[in-house]
DNA sequence: TAGATTGTTAATCGATTAACAATC
DNA sequence: TAGATTGTTAATCGATTAACAATC
């Protein structure tokens, strides 16, 4: 008895699975079906031994001498995600990279069903953006129980983030998807995942600067 | 003699400088003119040797009992990703993400400089996004060279991505800022830095699926 | 001086890769 | 059967963390 261990896996496998699952998906539209590691390697520009155990954690059992079953690794790969049922998102802050994650049609396609946004901005209320609503701050939690969201993606400007993220903790949001440069604070029932540009984009100057500057 | 084994430093940690850089700006703006380890750490929440380390990298050195001089640190820290300097970048693809880019004001204090932006669509051709011209494709080549890009953003349909990168190659372009799916093909000499969402969203699944099923 | 803080060397931890046994 | 391929255990590599010496 006592609290679980809880089996964590490693966050770079984690993050492989939907460059597997887009490849995947691609073989099982050309009808194959069963590939090899060697294969997925190959064309990922991985390791074998690397791809063999980032799709065990996953629990797909593949047959020597033919590979993996493509239809039965999609689905575990899917179902290990939680892709194999939509999730109910909701969003936060409709500016320009707002209302571009709200017309991103791939998110359908990875588990995530944006039902709706909200906004303080009098002028963007009322309207809607790629099919969605865009209510006001004031009918988040009401509405956030009405459709049951578990995630709350936040797009406003980094000011408002911290306050919004409260909001939308109170409002029974169990995951934050922030796409603001702020540090979150959020109670241990909830997990944030951020999205920063700037990070990526250090990671890409710096790389530049070092093939302009051979020194 | 020989190629230099060219002096590479841990991608975590170039990943933060910005988390560190937007700590001290702040600092820096409320006139402090020194900070310590220990409260840059327990403002990020990090480990105090991580962020030595990390600051070590740019060159900074800091005082015993003082901590390190906030100005001189937001330059160390410019000056190594190249910061200090404007890049001039141009963008590929003006839907809803490129545009929000396009809009992204913040990029500017990030060293990148957006001028102009690429599409193939007739509708968009010729408009201004966010006082960014739109052009042709067939005007990047000459124009890339004009204003003597080094980044290009491509932020086009998947199914393009590989031919726009191409083009972009083949511009001069030296480091590509990737917002497709697409694992992009480049020479040796140009640097390809990829933003996927959905990697990002596979981690948040998976965590939200553990605190959900406490199995 | 005493003590806070930096800088560095050594130990730990976790992910990747190599070696090899199992199996269809 | 032979050989290709999976699955797993051990070795390596790199990043983080701990211990401690240096210094203002």
């Amino acid at each position: 008895m006592g609290a679980q261990p809880a089996k964590s896996y490693p966050v770079p496998s984690v993050r492989r699975l939907p460059l597997y699952l887009r490849l995947l998906r691609q073989l099982n539209a050309q009808g194959r079906d069963a590939v090899s590691c060697t294969y997925i390697a190959e064309d990922l520009g991985l390791g074998t031994v690397q791809v063999r155990k980032d799709l065990a954690m996953t629990g797909i059992v593949g047959r020597p001498k033919v590979g993996y079953p493509v239809p039965a690794l999609i689905d575990a790969i899917e179902s290990f995600l939680g892709w194999d049922h939509a999730t109910v998102a909701l969003l936060v802050g409709v500016g320009g990279l707002g209302s571009a994650i709200l017309g991103y049609e791939d998110f359908k396609s990875h588990g995530l069903n944006i039902v709706v946004a909200f906004d303080v901005d009098p002028m963007k209320i009322g309207r809607r953006v790629h099919g969605k609503d865009v209510l006001p701050m004031e009918a988040l939690a009401e509405r956030a129980a009405q459709i049951r969201a578990l995630v709350g993606i936040v797009t406003v400007p980094a000011a408002a983030a911290q306050e919004v993220t409260g909001q939308l903790v109170r409002a029974g949001i169990r995951a934050i998807w922030n796409f603001s440069p702020v540090n979150l604070e959020v109670p241990d029932s909830v997990v944030v995942q951020n999205v920063r540009f700037v990070d990526s984009l250090a990671v890409l100057s710096q790389r530049l600067n070092q093939i302009l500057t051979p020194d």
